[in-house]
DNA sequence: GAACATTGTTGGTACGTTTCAACAAAGTGG
DNA sequence: CCACTTTGTTGAAACGTACCAACAATGTTC
């Protein structure tokens, strides 16, 4: 028995003769063979694996694109490899370095930055990449996003339409791109709308979990009461749940003393004491269609044309910022726009 | 230049004369020469990389005992690789085969179900196994747990010295161990307490996910109210929080009408829209335990004594459980406004 | 029945690394 | 100056697989 034949029974089974390959199952049963991935991914000079690298896995909103990512890489037969660079820099790199040694299929990124070399000598090496969650200036990339300038933009306009004339931001750090542009459109918002882009307030984290929701939120009240903001947009939803505790246990009122938006739409957002307005993306189709471009490029080779997909975000209204500050214990109902002082 | 001296300066680098070295690191750079890990792997008859398999990556408990098992594992030069079996079994087996294809160092898994055949032939073959978050019975294995079945026990007392004596159990599928033992936990509070093991009622779903929550919530409250429990113990706080929002939208009060007590006490917990009281676990420490017996078992070999260990739950009360009921089952605080959505 | 096609099986080679025995060069002690 | 040690470098073998050319056996056509 050749180790040739057994290779063709797993591989192009309909080559051999049926006798033989039963033969050969059993035979594999019995010996509790299980072939070597590593043996095979060296002669075939690549793998059956796609890495993964997100900003924070325990970010639902990365935990919900993963999930979409998985769903369309198994049905290629493909494994994920999921990273958590947790927005160091330093842990990206060695985790693209990881990747690289592995010959992955592909690479799936949030990156930390906006220093893109890294990737840009993965590309040329050979590794395709398709950016997740970020545009890109680069033309050698795939990309999927969210129009985060139009999110940071609605939302914005959302609190100015509600009365809020001091608005705080809250988020970071600001050298992350998706923090950059929600600021980006929320000044935007408020020169439209004839303020001066100084009025926006800023906090800024060094990034965007429960924890640095919270210790923003402490700064935020922290202001004297004659200029703090009544009204905050947070950059992420975890940020966003993190003010609302402080706030909350501060005794001030959600969305009558400070009104809070927050970015994603996770599930616990709708969930929160305070049920939390928010940009809502479509974070499972990002995955799957971040996916689904890496893995066309792979198959299309030098053939591949780049493609840029951008979703376009929605903002989902929900008490945290939908009642006037001093309308107390009546909920639900429309009413018109006052402005605060 | 031999490829001898090449794997001698990225390995044994004290071996090679310093110019060489510079020489050959500089060459290197020049190139862009990236080493093959599956070569290595396959010389090396093993790879770096730590199989994580988990039931539900979308759930805090796991992304957070991940971060555990990521830092004890980065610290050790390994690499993990996140797979989510989602619950079911098929999934679990398919990555089972996948990570001992890749001939992983080890394996971390809270199985699916209670046939342990699979992880056993795994480990004959000589793939440690670690079990998270599940005690085991069989001798071959080390494993970290938490005690569910104390869990359950102080869960239920909790809701018993509150005055409450129609408690439900929500939670599924039975099959889970986790869900077993917190069951049998609180099923063990009511005899203790000269109530009928047959007074718990259950509500079972098949996930214990978000979702899954606000459909047993709804089932609950489409009991007459005359035998509708005044208290629900969910099997973790993703089911509590469904549980909370399916009872709030339905314009009944926690924990006036019905008292909640969730499990695993994750960020989100606190951050409800009534605070939830929820059993803690050690969740960080049990990646990282569990990482570091995983280890020592790969480093001992043969020589290794399994070791089991079993942390103790604690039980965090907050707003949603924090009431006492009447002893005529009516609540005694009066009702004020409804609830916002 | 010779030439050819079809079907099934088999060695051999290559993938890129690590390891190790072997060797070369230089230094050291007597 | 010889024997010996130390230091640095090398070539070859092996890991387990996929693939391919080559071959054997059998069937088919004229």
């Amino acid at each position: 028995m050749s180790v040739g034949t057994v290779s063709n029974v797993l591989n192009r089974p309909d080559l051999v003769a049926p006798d033989t390959r039963r033969r050969v199952l059993d035979t594999i049963d019995d010996l509790g063979f299980v072939r070597n991935e590593s043996a095979r991914q060296l002669r075939a000079g690549r793998s059956r694996t796609i890495g993964l690298v997100v900003l924070d896995v325990s970010n639902p909103f990365f935990t919900d694109i993963a999930h979409g990512v998985e769903t369309a890489a198994t049905a290629n037969g493909s494994v994920i490899m999921l990273c958590n660079s947790g927005q160091a820099v330093e842990r990206e790199a060695r985790y693209l370095d990881v990747l690289e040694e592995q010959r992955v299929q592909g690479v799936l990124i949030t990156p930390v930055g906006t220093d893109y070399s890294r990737l840009d000598v993965l590309v040329k090496r050979g590794t395709p990449v398709v950016l997740v969650d970020r545009g890109t200036e680069l033309p050698n990339l795939c990309s999927v996003a969210v129009d985060d300038v139009l999110g940071g933009f609605v939302a914005a306009s959302h609190l100015l339409e509600r009365g809020h004339r001091r608005i705080a931001f809250a988020g970071g750090p600001l050298a992350l791109r998706q923090v950059q542009d929600r600021h980006l459109g929320a000044v935007k918002a408020l020169t439209d709308a004839g303020q001066k882009a100084s009025d926006l307030q800023i906090f800024e984290t060094t990034s965007l979990t429960l924890e640095a929701g919270r210790r923003a939120g402490e700064q935020i009240l922290e202001v004297p009461e004659a200029r703090r903001p009544t009204a905050v947009f947070c950059a992420n939803d975890l940020m966003a749940l993190g003010v609302l505790q402080a706030v909350v246990s501060h005794g001030l009122r959600v969305p009558g003393d400070v009104a809070i938006v927050g970015y994603d739409d996770i599930d616990y957002a709708a969930a929160a004491s305070v049920p939390l307005s928010s940009v809502r993306q479509p974070r499972e189709l990002i995955g799957r269609t971040a996916t689904e471009l890496l893995l066309d490029e792979i198959r299309e080779g030098t053939s591949h044309q780049h493609r840029r997909v951008i979703f376009k975000p929605e903002l989902a209204i929900r008490a945290s910022s939908d009642r006037r500050r001093s309308s107390r214990g009546r909920p639900r109902v429309a009413r018109r726009i006052r402005p605060a002082d």
